[in-house]
DNA sequence: ATCCGATGCTTTGATATCAAACAATTCCAG
DNA sequence: CTGGAATTGTTTGATATCAAAGCATCGGAT
């Protein structure tokens, strides 16, 4: 996102700041995308088979909230990875409002051989900061994560899972 | 991107300093979008709104070096801003395969209402940092933007317009 | 027992995005 | 010149995403 506009110093300090950001992280996106594409999985569709795999199965509506996506969202991109025999849907008896995703052991085993490669190439990207540095990027992160006084779903729902951080 | 992953105390560092990264970005450009959702523009047709009124008239394929987008994308962001009678292409005479794209009065009106309060937004989020905070976190985005050994068009492009800062 | 609101998922209608295939046009090399 | 390569824009086919509307189901209040 380009940005110039003109302004006081504290207004170009803060826009600095925020395009570096932008660009930084888009950057480093596209390319972690880029890798899981040669893989044959998009971006979301790595992300439920990951939580699948550590936090075991779940319903929809807690992928959602695990991954900070819309319900609609998540109903597509398990479609998808349904369509490929990665996951399993299986309507619960007792509320058959729900449907819980389960990992094929196709999809166990693709997830399996993918996740190590995925965390080396963030371990390679941050490599470029000091031990320190990364630290104090995350810092600063969590410092400007949380926006108060701004509403929205997303918002509520990082509320709700706040404490859903790797450690 | 949640990221259970275990491992040395090297690899959380990262995942941590990442996974931060993403969440924190994340929020802040959903919440942005909001404000200019409500404005009634996206945040696509807001770069190249923003560009026009201040780098002036240009071709799309300029357009998409400088936002960093693929042709097909800008084609239709400006499809959908024509639409909305905000834009509008002209065809070159000289080398008739450019076109250059022009704002309307209205777009121009337009864009001049929202960008001071999308500016206001921007800065009213990274006050959540010191201002040695916002420019050590423009300094760490700096460092770690830049991958080296990693090809696509995306970085191609960031490459040959790396100058195109704000200040 | 019944009905209404909450909950979980799906569908729909926009938009965004990319890569790849195409089309039109220009440009250059021979 | 002339034909092939490069450039610019469009189209197509996936996928992602959201919000909002719908549908089914559940649960509690009366």
């Amino acid at each position: 996102m380009p940005t110039h506009y003109e302004g006081s110093a504290e207004t170009k300090r803060a826009l600095n700041a925020f395009i570096n950001l932008l660009r930084a992280t888009n950057s480093l996106q596209a390319r972690l995308s880029a890798q899981l594409d040669g893989q044959g999985l998009t971006v979301g569709q790595f992300g439920v088979l990951e939580a699948l795999l550590h936090l075991g199965p779940m319903s929809q509506c807690v992928l959602g909230e695990k991954l900070l996506r819309s319900g609609g969202n998540i109903t597509l991109v398990i479609d998808n990875l349904e369509k490929h025999g990665l996951v399993r849907r299986e309507r619960q008896t007792e509320d058959r409002r729900t449907i819980v995703i389960h990992l094929t052991p196709k999809g166990r085993r693709l997830i399996k051989r993918v996740v190590p490669g995925h965390a080396k190439m963030i371990l390679k990207e941050m490599s470029q900061l000091e031990p320190n540095e990364q630290e104090e990027l995350r810092r600063l992160c969590r410092k400007l994560g949380r926006g108060e006084k701004f509403s929205s779903e997303q918002i509520k729902k990082e509320k709700e899972h706040d404490s859903s951080q790797t450690e």
